[in-house]
RNA sequence: GCCGGAGUGAUGAAAUUGGCAAACAUGCACGACUCAAAAUCGUGUGCUGAAAAGCUUGUGGGUUCAAGUCCCACCUCCGGCACCA
C-alpha cells in the first residue's frame, strides 16, 4: 500500500485553493448536462430496477452460486461520506460482472447498529437510540440507493431488530451450553469515559478505541468467551484462505503463538514452585534470579515468610493503580522489589537465586513469572544493572554463513580451528585498519589462525605484522569469544572457527614491507567509524565484534554455543532447548497472546445477555421459546459507571422466575459488545425471515461460504477474528456446512480528504456522495472512485480529477452519433482488434479487482471510436456490455435506446476472440549494446536470421553498428532483438 | 525492537515468467471556436541540451545483451504489534 504524505498534499492544495476550486465547480460546466442528463436517466432506471426487482436472488440449483459480501455499515448520525461507498461500488461492479457471466449472485446489505457509537450519539442528541438508529438507517439506505448499487434489499437485516438479535442470543446460549462462555472476576480493561469494560481488541495503545480515554484495570464480574480454545484452529485455518497476506499476518500476530518451555523453580523450604515460561530454555544455566508479576498469586502466599512484607505490599498496590499504558510505556525504567527471606532454586544447577517482583513481568502472559537471564535478555539485563544482580554468560555467539561465496557447503566436513579477530586503531587518528580483499568483494578486520603454543594475543600481533606490516600494536581490550562457521575459499574446507577478538592500538606508524603473497590477497585501508558502518557491510561475526567495541551490544540475545552449562557446554543453543527443559523437569508448551473475549458491556444499547441468575440453580439459560430477551424501553439509559448496566435499575425487567426451579431469579443485566451482531450476519442474509432457525440448513449449504468479502483492513483483528471464531464453533456444532466463513478477502483503501487527512467532520474535509451524485451523476462518482488508483490503496479525494470520469461518460454518449445500424457496415480491423483486446483486459482486470486499469482500457477504446468516422452497432453494443458494471445507468439507457427490452444487467458478458488478438505484424525494438536504436515491423513468428537481416538493413542500425562486428544476437520473437557490437 | 507494505513526471498513476519507463486521467502551455469567458475540440508536455545525444523509477553496489522488476546493503515514509519472556 502506498503511504500517504498529507503534508505534501497540503502544500499543493491549501484550504483557500480547495474552496475556490469547489466554488468554481472544478472546471465542470452545468450546460453540458443538457447533453447527458444524468438526473433524469439515473432516477428513471433506479425506479425501474426497484420495481422490476432485477436484483432479487433465489436459490437455484441449476446455476452456480456466487456470494458477494460487503462489510455492512454502522449507520452513524453523520451519514456517508464519499469514502464509504468505495468498497460497495467495487462489489457492485464485481457482482454485476459475475451475474452477467451467468452466476446466481447473492449480494445483500444490512446495518450493524448496536453498541457505543449509536448510544453515545443518542445520548448527545437526547433521542432514544432505537429512534435515532432507525432514522440513520433510512438515511444511509437512501444514500446507497442513489449510487445505483445492485443489492437485493428484500434480504436487508439490522442487528438491532429483535427478530435478528433473537438469534444472536441463541448462538450465545449455544456457546454458554458448551462451556465457552464463563463468568470471570479478573480485572479487565475499563474505559472511565464510556463507563464500560472493553475487550483487549477494543484497546489501542492503552486507550479506548472509541473515545481515546486512558483505559484502567478494574476488577469486575463479566462474561467472557473462550476464544483461546480456538487459537490454534484460527491460526491453522488461515493457511487455506485466499486473503491478503498482510491481513493474515495481522491475525497471526494477534494470536501470537509462541513455543517454549515451562520450567518449575522450587521455592526453598516450601512446597511451592514458581512455574516460568521461556522460549530460551537453552539459557537456563544463566538464570540468576526469577521475577513474579505483581498480580502473581504466589506473592501473596509467600508474604508471611518475607522480611520486607510492607515494602512488597506497597509495591503491589502502587503497580495496581498504575494504568496499563504507563506500566508498559516505552523506555520506562523498570522497577521491582526483592522478596527478602525466600530463595528459588535453579533446577539446572541447584543454585539458590533471589526472587523478585517487578512490573515488567505481565500477569496476563505465559505463567506470570519469568526466569531472568541478564546475560542474554535486554530487559533482564537492564533490570540486573539497576539492582546490581549477578550476570552469567552462558552463550557465545556463533555465526553461520548461509549465503555468498563463503556459505557453508553441506557436502564438506567441518574443520575446527582456534582463531583471532583484531581491530587495530591508528596511532593518531580515529581510524581503523580494514583489509579490502582483492578477489572477492569483502572487507574484514585482521584475522587469522592461532598456531600451536601461541596465546591469542601473540597470534594477533603476528597476524597484524604479516598482513599489515605494522610492528607495534598494543592490546587495549579483550572483546571476548565468538564462533563462526563458513566455507574457507582458499583452503577449500568448511571452517568452524573459534575466535578470540581483541582491540589493539598502534603505538606508532613504524612498518615493515608486507610480503607479496599477502599484498596479492588484500590491501590495507584506513577507515573511520562512520565509513566502517556505512560504506560496507561486515559479515555477522565481524560486525558483532565491532558492535561490542562500540558498546552497542550490552547483552547477546542470539543463538550460539553454550558455555558454563554443565554437561551441555559446547553444544549449539538451538538444539538443546528440549533436552535442558526435560532434564530440569520442565515441559515444552505453547502459549498464545490471544486473550479470551470479554463479552460484557455495562451499557444499555446492546443485545441483553439471555441468562438468569438464580440463588438455587446458579446461572440458567433463558429457554429458547422465550427468546428474544427484548431490550426494555426505558427513559434513562445513561451508563451508571458502577460496573452495572442501566438495565439493573429496571426491576420489572430484572426480576423474573427462574426457568428451572420457578423460584425468584434476576436477569443478567450486562449487554453484548458491538461485535456480537456482526459475528454471524452473513448467515442471516441467506435466510433473513426464518422464524425457526438462525438459517435454514439447505439454504446455508447452498450459499456458504462467502466467496468474496470486501471491507476495511482495520477489522483484521476484531470483526474478522470474532466472526471466524463463531463460525468455527457453529461448524463444530454441525450448524453450518463450512469451517471458514470467508474464502476470499479484499481490503479497501481509504479515501482521504482533499487535504490528505482522514475524512472527518473534525477536519472539515468531508465530501458527501449526495452532492457529487447530484452534480456529476452516480456513474461519474462510480467511475472516478474506481479509476483513482489501486483499489486497496489509500488515496486523497480530488474533485478536480472527477471531471475526467464525467467527460468519459459524455464522450461515450456522444459516440452514439457515429453508430450505424446498417448491418452491411464493416468496421476497420484495427477497431475490431482493439475491441477484443478491451474485452480481454476488462474481463481479466475486473476479476483481479484492478478497476483502474479496466477503466483505462475502456477509455482507450472510446478515444479510438472518436477517431473513427463511423462504427457498427454490433461493436458499440459489446462496448455497452463492458461498460455496464461500471456505469449501470448510462449503459442501461443506451441499451434500451437500441431496442433491447430486458436489462443490460441481465445480458451475457461478452467473450473475446483470441485469434483476433494474434497480430499479423508487431513493432519490434532493435537494441544495440543495450539501447533501443531502431524498430522494425515484422510478424512475430519471423525466424532469427530473417529478423536480423531486416534489422541490419535499417540505416539507423547500420549507423550504430558502424564498422564493428555483431558479436552476440539475442532474439525474443515479438519482443526484442538485441545486438551486442 | 519485531512483523507487513510502499518509494516512478507538476499530480493520481501504468508497466511482473526481466524485453522500447511514464499507458489512461488530471493539471499546465499554445491553438481553434467566441465580442469575451466558460465549456468543447486539437497540439504539446520526464529532465539536460541549439542540436547530435545524454540522463532518469528513494540511495549505493551487483547479476544480465537487457533491471522500476532479480540479488546484497542502506535511507525515508505508512500500517500493525510491542517489557509477550
Amino acid at each position: 500500500m502506498k503511504s500517504y504524505d498529507h503534508k505534501k498534499i497540503e502544500r499543493k492544495w491549501p484550504q483557500e485553493k480547495l474552496t475556490a476550486r469547489r466554488q468554481k465547480g472544478a472546471g465542470f460546466s452545468r450546460r453540458k448536462q443538457a447533453l447527458y442528463d444524468h438526473i433524469r436517466i439515473e432516477r428513471k432506471w433506479q425506479t425501474k430496477w426497484s420495481k422490476d426487482k432485477i436484483y432479487k436472488t433465489k436459490e437455484d440449483d441449476r446455476k452456480e452460486k456466487f456470494y458477494m459480501l460487503d462489510m455492512f455499515p454502522y449507520p452513524s448520525g453523520e451519514g456517508l461520506h464519499v469514502g464509504h461507498p468505495k468498497g460497495y461500488i467495487a462489489t457492485d461492479i464485481y457482482s454485476r460482472f459475475k451475474r452477467m457471466q451467468g452466476k446466481n449472485v447473492l449480494h445483500p446489505m444490512g446495518f450493524d447498529a448496536f453498541g457505543l457509537p449509536a448510544e453515545n450519539y443518542a445520548l448527545k442528541t437526547k433521542t432514544n437510540p432505537e429512534v435515532s438508529v432507525k432514522t440513520n438507517i433510512k438515511r444511509f439506505k437512501k444514500q446507497l440507493e442513489i449510487i445505483g448499487l445492485d443489492y437485493d434489499w428484500t434480504r436487508e437485516i439490522s442487528t438491532t431488530d429483535p427478530s435478528y438479535y433473537k438469534w444472536t442470543q441463541w448462538i450465545f446460549l449455544q456457546l454458554f451450553k458448551k462451556g465457552l462462555a464463563y463468568e470471570s472476576y479478573e480485572p479487565i480493561n475499563w474505559c472511565p469515559v464510556d463507563k464500560t469494560g472493553l475487550a483487549n481488541e477494543d484497546v489501542e495503545n492503552g486507550r479506548c478505541e472509541r473515545c481515546g480515554a486512558l483505559v484502567e484495570k478494574k476488577p469486575m464480574r463479566q462474561w467472557v468467551l473462550k476464544i483461546t480454545d480456538y487459537a490454534e484452529k484460527l491460526l491453522e485455518g488461515l493457511e487455506k484462505l485466499d486473503w491478503p497476506e498482510s491481513i493474515k499476518d495481522l491475525q497471526r500476530n494477534w494470536i501470537g503463538k509462541s513455543e517454549g518451555a515451562q520450567i518449575g523453580f522450587k521455592v526453598k523450604g516450601t512446597g511451592d514452585s514458581i512455574e516460568v515460561f521461556t522460549t530460551r530454555a537453552d539459557t537456563l544455566f544463566g538464570a540468576t534470579y526469577v521475577v513474579l508479576a505483581p498480580e502473581h498469586a504466589l506473592v501473596e502466599k509467600l508474604l508471611p515468610r518475607l522480611t520486607n512484607k510492607e515494602e512488597i505490599v506497597r509495591y503491589i498496590e502502587r503497580s495496581k493503580k498504575e494504568a496499563e499504558i504507563d506500566r508498559t510505556a516505552e523506555g520506562k525504567e523498570k522497577t521491582g522489589v526483592e522478596l527478602k527471606g525466600v530463595m528459588a532454586i535453579n533446577p539446572a544447577n541447584n543454585e539458590e537465586i533471589p526472587i523478585w517482583v517487578a512490573d515488567y513481568v505481565l500477569g496476563s502472559y505465559g505463567t506470570g513469572a519469568i526466569m531472568a537471564v541478564p546475560a542474554h535478555d535486554e530487559r533482564d539485563w537492564k533490570f540486573a544493572q539497576k539492582y546490581n544482580l549477578p550476570v552469567r554468560s552462558v552463550i557465545e555467539p556463533c555465526f553461520t554463513q548461509i549465503s555468498g561465496l563463503d556459505a557453508v557447503r553441506k557436502d564438506l566436513p567441518m574443520v575446527e580451528r582456534e582463531a583471532i579477530i583484531a581491530i587495530v586503531k591508528h596511532w593518531k587518528e580515529e581510524k581503523y585498519i580494514v583489509l579490502r580483499w582483492k578477489k572477492v568483494t569483502w572487507h574484514t578486520f585482521v584475522t587469522g589462525g592461532i598456531e600451536e603454543g601461541q596465546t591469542p594475543e601473540q597470534a594477533a600481533i603476528m597476524e597484524i605484522r604479516e598482513e599489515t606490516g605494522y610492528l607495534h600494536p598494543m592490546l587495549v581490550q579483550d572483546l571476548g569469544k565468538s564462533h563462526g562457521k563458513f566455507y574457507h575459499v582458499q583452503k577449500q574446507v568448511n571452517r568452524f572457527a573459534h575466535f578470540h577478538s581483541m582491540y589493539f592500538k598502534l603505538q606508532d606508524g613504524e612498518r615493515e614491507e608486507v610480503l607479496l603473497e599477502e599484498k596479492e590477497k588484500h590491501e590495507v585501508i584506513w577507515l573511520s567509524k562512520a565509513e566502517i558502518e556505512k560504506h560496507f557491510s561486515l559479515d555477522g561475526g565481524q560486525s558483532y565484534v565491532w558492535k561490542i567495541l562500540q558498546k552497542e551490544i550490552a547483552t547477546y540475545t542470539g543463538e550460539g554455543i553454550l558455555i558454563n552449562s554443565g554437561n551441555f557446554s559446547g553444544t549449539s543453543s538451538e538444539k538443546v532447548k528440549k533436552k535442558i527443559t526435560e532434564s530440569s523437569g520442565g515441559k515444552m508448551v505453547t502459549k498464545y497472546k490471544l486473550r479470551d473475549w470479554v463479552f460484557s458491556r455495562q451499557r444499555y444499547w446492546g443485545e441483553p445477555i439471555p441468562l438468569i441468575h438464580c440463588e438455587k440453580c446458579g446461572v440458567v439459560a433463558v429457554p429458547e421459546k422465550d427468546l428474544p430477551v427484548k431490550l426494555p424501553k426505558v427513559k434513562k439509559y445513561e451508563p451508571t459507571g458502577t460496573g452495572e448496566s442501566p438495565l439493573a435499575h429496571i426491576s420489572k425487567w430484572v426480576n423474573v422466575k427462574c426457568p428451572k426451579c420457578k423460584g425468584p431469579g434476576k436477569r443478567e443485566t450486562n449487554t453484548m459488545p458491538q461485535w456480537a451482531g456482526s459475528s454471524w450476519y452473513w448467515l442471516r442474509y441467506m435466510d433473513p425471515d426464518n422464524k425457526k432457525a438462525f438459517v435454514d440448513k439447505k439454504k446455508e449449504a447452498y450459499w456458504s461460504p462467502v466467496d468474496f468479502y470486501v471491507g476495511g483492513a482495520e477489522h483484521a483483528t476484531r470483526h474478522l477474528i470474532y466472526a471466524r471464531f463463531w463460525h468455527k464453533f457453529l461448524y463444530e456444532q454441525k450448524l453450518v456446512a463450512k469451517p471458514e466463513p470467508f474464502m476470499k478477502l479484499q481490503h479497501v483503501g481509504l479515501i482521504m480528504g482533499e487535504d490528505g487527512r482522514k475524512m472527518s467532520k473534525r477536519w472539515g474535509n468531508v465530501i458527501s456522495p449526495d452532492t457529487i451524485v447530484e452534480k456529476f451523476g452516480a456513474d461519474s462518482l462510480r467511475i472516478y472512485e474506481m479509476f483513482m488508483g489501486p483499489f486497496d490503496q489509500a488515496i486523497a479525494w480530488n474533485t478536480n480529477n472527477l471531471v475526467g470520469a464525467r467527460r468519459f461518460i459524455e464522450r461515450v454518449w456522444s459516440i452514439q452519433r457515429k453508430v450505424l445500424t446498417d448491418k452491411k457496415f464493416m468496421d476497420a480491423t484495427a477497431l475490431r482488434v482493439l475491441l477484443h483486446k478491451t474485452i480481454k483486459k476488462v474481463t481479466e482486470d475486473i476479476a483481479a479487482f484492478k478497476f483502474n486499469t479496466a477503466i483505462s482500457q475502456l477509455m482507450i477504446f472510446v478515444n479510438e471510436c472518436e477517431r473513427q468516422e463511423q462504427l457498427s452497432l454490433e461493436i458499440f453494443k459489446i462496448f455497452i456490455l463492458l461498460l455496464a458494471p461500471f456505469a449501470p445507468h448510462a449503459s442501461e439507457e443506451l441499451w434500451a435506446q437500441y431496442g433491447e427490452k430486458s436489462s443490460v444487467h441481465r445480458a451475457p458478458w461478452p467473450l473475446y476472440d483470441a485469434t483476433l488478438l494474434l497480430a499479423a505484424t508487431v513493432t519490434l525494438a532493435v537494441q544495440i549494446n543495450g539501447r533501443v536504436r531502431a524498430s522494425i515491423s515484422i510478424s512475430p513468428d519471423t525466424a532469427q536470421p530473417e529478423a536480423l537481416a531486416l534489422a541490419l538493413s535499417q540505416p539507423e542500425v547500420q549507423r550504430w553498428v558502424g564498422g564493428g562486428s555483431v558479436r552476440k544476437v539475442i532474439y525474443v520473437p515479438g519482443k526484442i532483438l538485441s545486438l551486442v557490437v
